[in-house]
RNA sequence: CGCGGGGUGGAGCAGUUCGGUAGCUCGCCGGGCUCAUAACCCGGAGGUCGUAGGUUCAAAUCCUGCCCCCGCAA
C-alpha cells in the first residue's frame, strides 16, 4: 500500500519520519508552501518538507488544492492519504482522488475539540483526559467516522508542547495499528458519538493568551500551560509585554501575613524568595519562569533578584 | 532598510548621560555558629565588560564597522 502524507509542522514531520522508519511506503508528501519565518522573515521550507527532501520523497507544496495540485496528487499514485496538521481542509475532489480516501490524526477525543487547536484548549479548560482520534476524512471539519481512539491523562502542569509531543507518539502507534487493517481491507469505522461534550477548538489568538489577573490562579495556571510554547501567556508590565513561561497556582491568600490590606489582582508579592502574584478569588500564582520584553527566559527568582528595588510591581 | 530592548565572573542586574580602583543581590569553594537549616557570621576563587578598529595620558563608558540574543509587529 502506497501512502501520500500531508502535513506541515514539526510534529507532523516527526510522524512522517516514524512512519518511514517503520516501513510504510510514502510515495509522496503534500505540505504548505515555504513561508517567511522569524524576525528576519527568512523564507523557510516546512519541517515536513525538510524531512521529506532528506528522505528523498517527492514533495508537493501547496496551501490549497487546486486543479494543478489535484493532478500532482493523482500522479503520486498512492492508495491512501494520511493527514497530520496539514493546515487546510480538503474538498470532495481531493478526498476522492485516492482509492482509499484520507485518514487524519486529530489530537483530541472527537467529537470533542474539533478544530485547529485541540491540545491547547483541552489544557486551557483544565480537562483531565484527552487523546488521539484517527478518523476517515470527510468534507466536514473533523467529523468523519472513527478508526481508532486512544485516551490519555493530562498530567498536572503539563504544557501544550509536552502534551502534543506525547500525543504525536500515540498518533504514530495508532497509525501503525490502523494502517495494516486498511491495507488488508479489514478497516472498520464507527460514527462519532456526541454523548460527551463537543466543544470547538478555535484557533488561538494573542488576546486569548493575555492573562486576566481577576481569574483564579488555577485558571491562570491552565492558561500558562496551554499557551506554552506558543503563543505563550503574557501580561503587561510598565507598558511592555511580559511573558509568563511557567507558574503554579497556590491556595488562598493568607491576608494576615501580608502587610497591605487590599491588593489589586496582578500585584507582585515576594515571600521566602518566591515571586507570587495576587489573582482573583483570593488566590495566588507563584511565578516559576518569566521572560521580560527583550530578555531571555529566566527563573522568576532571578528576575526579581535583578530588579534590586522594592517598588510596587503591578501586572495588567 | 517594519518598531523596540539587550550582550558586564556561573545566574539576574547596576555602572555608560558627564571617560579615571569591576559594584549589587545570589550561586560556588573553605571556615564558623547551630540539634539542624534554604537562616546567620567570617574568608576566598572566578570577569579579554560580545567583537574589530578609532579618539585619548587613560575607554565598560565617547566614535565607526561587524557578530549574536530577545520582545512587538507580520
Amino acid at each position: 500500500m502506497k501512502v501520500l502524507f500531508a502535513g506541515t509542522p514539526l510534529n507532523a514531520a516527526e510522524t512522517l519520519t516514524a512512519l518511514h522508519n517503520n516501513g510504510i511506503e510514502i510515495a509522496g508528501v503534500l505540505t504548505r508552501i515555504d513561508a517567511p519565518v522569524g524576525r528576519k522573515r527568512v523564507v523557510t521550507p516546512s519541517p515536513v518538507a525538510i524531512v521529506a527532501e532528506h528522505l528523498g520523497i517527492p514533495v508537493i507544496k501547496a496551501n490549497r488544492v487546486d486543479e494543478l495540485v489535484l493532478e500532482q496528487i493523482k500522479s503520486v499514485d498512492a492508495d491512501l492519504g494520511i493527514a497530520v496538521a496539514y493546515g487546510a481542509i480538503f474538498k470532495a475532489p481531493t478526498l476522492e482522488a485516492l482509492p482509499l480516501g484520507w485518514i487524519n490524526v486529530h489530537f483530541s477525543l472527537l467529537p470533542d475539540w474539533r478544530g485547529a487547536a485541540p491540545v491547547q484548549h483541552s489544557i486551557l479548560n483544565g480537562d483531565k483526559t484527552t487523546g488521539i482520534t484517527i478518523f476517515q476524512l470527510d468534507e466536514g471539519m473533523d467529523t468523519g467516522p472513527v478508526h481508532l481512539q486512544v485516551p490519555t491523562e493530562i498530567s498536572p502542569a503539563e504544557t501544550s508542547g509536552e502534551l502534543l509531543s506525547r500525543l504525536t507518539k500515540l498518533g504514530v502507534s495508532g497509525l501503525l495499528e490502523v494502517l495494516p487493517r486498511i491495507a488488508a481491507g479489514l478497516a472498520s469505522t464507527t460514527a462519532q458519538t456526541s454523548n460527551g461534550q463537543a466543544r470547538i477548538a478555535t484557533k488561538l489568538s494573542r488576546e486569548l493568551a493575555h492573562i486576566d489577573w481577576s481569574d483564579s490562579a488555577f485558571a491562570i495556571e491552565h492558561k500558562v500551560c496551554a499557551m506554552n510554547p506558543e503563543p505563550m501567556a503574557w501580561t503587561s508590565l510598565d507598558g511592555e509585554s511580559f511573558r509568563i513561561i511557567s507558574a503554579r497556582a497556590l491556595g488562598a491568600i493568607d491576608w494576615a501575613t501580608l502587610e497591605g490590606t487590599e491588593l489589586e489582582p496582578g500585584t507582585l508579592l515576594t515571600k521566602e524568595k518566591r515571586a507570587l502574584v495576587t489573582c482573583g478569588k483570593g488566590t495566588l500564582l507563584e511565578l516559576k519562569e518569566v521572560q521580560p520584553s527583550g530578555k531571555q527566559i529566566m527563573n522568576a527568582a532571578d528576575w526579581h533578584r535583578g530588579m534590586q528595588t522594592n517598588k510596587k510591581v503591578q501586572f495588567s
